[in-house]
Formats: structure tokens, sequence, C-alpha cells
DNA sequence: AATGCTGCTGCGAAGATTTGCAGGAGGCGA
DNA sequence: TCGCCTCCTGCAAATCTTCGCAGCAGCATT
């Protein structure tokens, strides 16, 4: 995978030691086409790798780190099993999820650029807005009557 | 408490019934000052009435419905434990989640409503924006260098 | 290439939350 | 007020996530 580096980079850039583990699971996720949860990580490295042999604990610990490092996202959604997915620098997305039919879809929101500094200003709290999980209703459920 | 007709109508409002349990629970959640664990919640209740027998299942149960139900918020943070709090229709605030300290302190947003309605026009969701949980860096740990 | 400091991992257990099931109780209609 | 239909509850087990600890392994330095 030519993209190894890179992460090796990232990772050591910011005070972390490359551990095999970390590559792999980072690996894997950079790989997913989606959010994944921290199982299916675990599974797409043993795919990739039969030799590996993980234990989850890294693949929660790993993603906690990654997570802190701005090289991953997590999102503990209303379905309670949280995911995870690969930071693309240059886009930022959100997560709307259906309180009716628990569909999930994503959207780009400029909007929110306005809120981080608004919050900036008003709280002098550095927010980073870049992966919300906002609940709600899609347009086949439509609005609820309660609220 | 001169609430409880009130906590009652508006369970038997949205259609659903209401126990002795959701009650007690909700009404204990109502009259804490700030965001509570359900194993809080549950504490406040027995406070309240060393007679109350409730399970904990109850207690996230009764949360989960009335979080639907727009009385009471969810929020899932950094932590690993879920908190709750009532809500007060007339306020909405947004939790600011310090990645360095842990510290989190409420905010009142405009900008957020903005953004509701970007979301409405943009992706047809109905986007229910009242109590998020923002992680970020508080004014006293500072901006990180990641990212 | 060898050494040492310290962060990282695996394991097992603990903690938090959800779920299945059988029985109990709320609230509507008679 | 009585009865019935369901929804709700309690219990216990399952599932998801975190934590403590002892030993291993990056990587900076020599």
């Amino acid at each position: 995978m030519s993209c190894e580096p890179e992460i090796a980079q990232a990772v050591r850039e910011r005070g972390r030691r490359l551990t095999i583990q970390r590559a792999k699971i980072l690996s894997a996720l950079r790989h997913a086409s989606d959010h994944q949860s921290a199982e299916q990580i675990l599974e797409r490295v043993r795919d990739n790798d039969p030799h590996a042999d993980i234990s989850l604990s890294t693949v929660y610990r790993t993603l906690e780190t990654s997570t802190d490092l701005h090289l991953t996202s997590e999102l503990r959604g209303a379905s309670g099993i949280s995911v995870y997915e690969w930071n693309d620098p240059d886009t930022t997305h959100h997560h709307l999820e259906c309180r009716g039919c628990g569909a999930t879809e994503e959207v780009d929101l400029s909007s929110l650029q306005i809120a981080e500094a608004e919050i900036r200003e008003r709280a002098g709290f550095t927010a980073d807005i870049r992966h919300l999980a906002i609940p709600g209703r899609c347009a086949d459920c439509g609005p609820d009557a309660a609220g």
C-alpha cells in the first residue's frame, strides 16, 4: 500500500510511535470506503494479513489515539455502536442520523464554520467541528409531531 | 412536586403511558441542576423515595423514550458515559468538551440555527440541533498543534 | 549494533449499555 | 367500575467499550 509511509509520518510527526498494529489498523481504515466499527476494522486487518493477531483493545486504543491526532474521527451514533472513519484533510462532512428509519447521510455544511468562529469568540474555545452526528428526521420520514 | 402533572401530560400527550417508574425517573431528572448519568438518576430516584425499586434497564429505556419525545437530551461524550438532561423548551445550548482537560462548558449558539436551515434546504432533512456535544480545546488548554 | 527509557500491546476482568422474554399494569371502551 | 389489549418492567444474559497490569518493542542515543 503506497500510503503507508504517509501514515507512518503522520503518526511519528505527532510524537507517537509507529507500531505494526497501528500501521495495520490505520491502513485498514484508510482504505475503507466508509465508516467502520471497531470489529469491522479488525476483520479488515485480518483479511489483509491473516497472520495479523491484533486484539480488539488495541483497535479501540489506536482509534482513540488517532482521533486525538485528527487522523480519524469517531462517531457515537444513536445505534449504540461507535464507528470510525479516516479524515480526509481537504473535506469535512457531517452525518445526519434519522431517528425514524435510522438511515444516515452525509452533508457538507459551510454554516458550521460560522459556528466555530462564534464559539471561539464567545467561549475562547477552539472547537473542532468536522464530523458531527446530527439527529433529526430524513425527508422520507418527515418531521415528527413532538417538540 | 408541582411539575408532576406537567410531566404526566407531556408523556400521555405523545401517546405513551405514564408509569410510576417514568414519573419518578423524569421527575428526578427534571429537578437535577445539571446533566446526570443513568446511575446518578437512579440514585436520585432512590433518594426521593426509598421505596422505589426501579431497575437500571428501565432508566435507560425511559431516557431513550423521553429523548425521542424531546423531553430530555442524551449526550454521548468522550468520557464513555452517557449523560442526560431535562430539555427546557425555551433554551437551547450546546456542550463544549475539552479534549485536553475533559472539562465541559455550555454555550448558546445562534449560528447553529443557520445550519438547521442549511440542512433542510440541502438534504431535506429536519435536523434537531439543540444539544450537540462539540469537541475541541478550552481556553486554558489552548489549541493543539495537530490537524 | 547495543542499550535504555517509556510508550504500546495482549490478556482478562470490569464497567456501561442493550436486548429477549415472561409477567404486570396503564388506559381505552363497555 | 370491569376487562382487554398492549405497552412497560424486571431480570439476566449478551454485547460493546474501557481499564489495570506485566512484559514487549519503538526509537533516540551511544
